[in-house]
DNA sequence: AATTATACTTTATACTACAAAGTAATTGTT
DNA sequence: AACAATTACTTTGTAGTATAAAGTATAATT
């Protein structure tokens, strides 16, 4: 009763619902490699999303404070554009970081080739 | 109306839902990391998931085809091994190799630092 | 004037993650 | 022996959400 782990060893609680939705990492992932910020049509192609689904994700990360939007007209049309906060910045890169980690463990099974403690030690 | 993109430059559709989900994503890495397999009662540590959730989630990977349960006892209690399939093995090596590929994204905004052509070539 | 197209937003549904409750066998405890 | 507690799960109910489909609004085209 006095060793409990300070948390599971693959648990990779760092990984953020509103981030981990692939639509949501795709959205926040092209933004990031777009400092300027992209429109919702550029975003939709390069995201591959419908108008609808492109509109409640961006929603759900404005609502989180992750992405920030300016609406106005462009070309008597009217023109979303996206971009990501310092806040949506600095969470996708600790989002990123437990990724990697992921990444990380998921190599180290390359390496093992068999065997492995069992009993007692699990980690 | 002659070039579609193959695919968003973003939409990493490599994404697997079944895998995609976070206590999934832990299952199954806790799994290729223990290659002769985890019993429930270890997975539900190291996965930090309750009771509840880990039953479900295997199921869904079982279902998949993703990992193969023994069920048996051991020490008069009931004792279920769970095991990576190969077709697990593969699936999951394949998101694994997804996953690189938004990490990467993310990491190329940290050298670029402003100025992106915006009209024409968004990628 | 009536379609068609663009750029979105709203809704409705079908799915699913998760907590809570349930099952079943076993091991103390009195 | 009876009862409560523990272990090892499974099933159920619900709350949340991703997504397709439908809707809105303006503009360009025929």
């Amino acid at each position: 009763m006095s060793n409990n782990p300070p948390s599971g060893r693959f648990a990779y609680d760092g990984l953020d619902r509103t981030i981990h939705e692939r639509a949501r990492l795709s959205i926040l992932t092209s933004l990031m490699c777009h400092p300027k910020g992209l429109s919702f049509v550029d975003m939709k192609k390069l995201c591959d999303l419908t108008d609808g689904n492109l509109s409640r994700h961006v929603k759900v990360l404005v609502d989180a404070g992750f992405v920030s939007v300016a609406k106005g007209y462009e070309e008597n049309r009217p023109h979303t554009h996206c971009k990501i906060t310092k806040v949506g910045q600095k969470q996708f890169l600790d989002y990123v970081s437990v990724l990697q980690q992921v990444v990380k463990d998921a190599a180290n099974e390359k390496k093992r080739v068999r065997s492995a403690p069992l009993k007692s030690s699990i980690m």
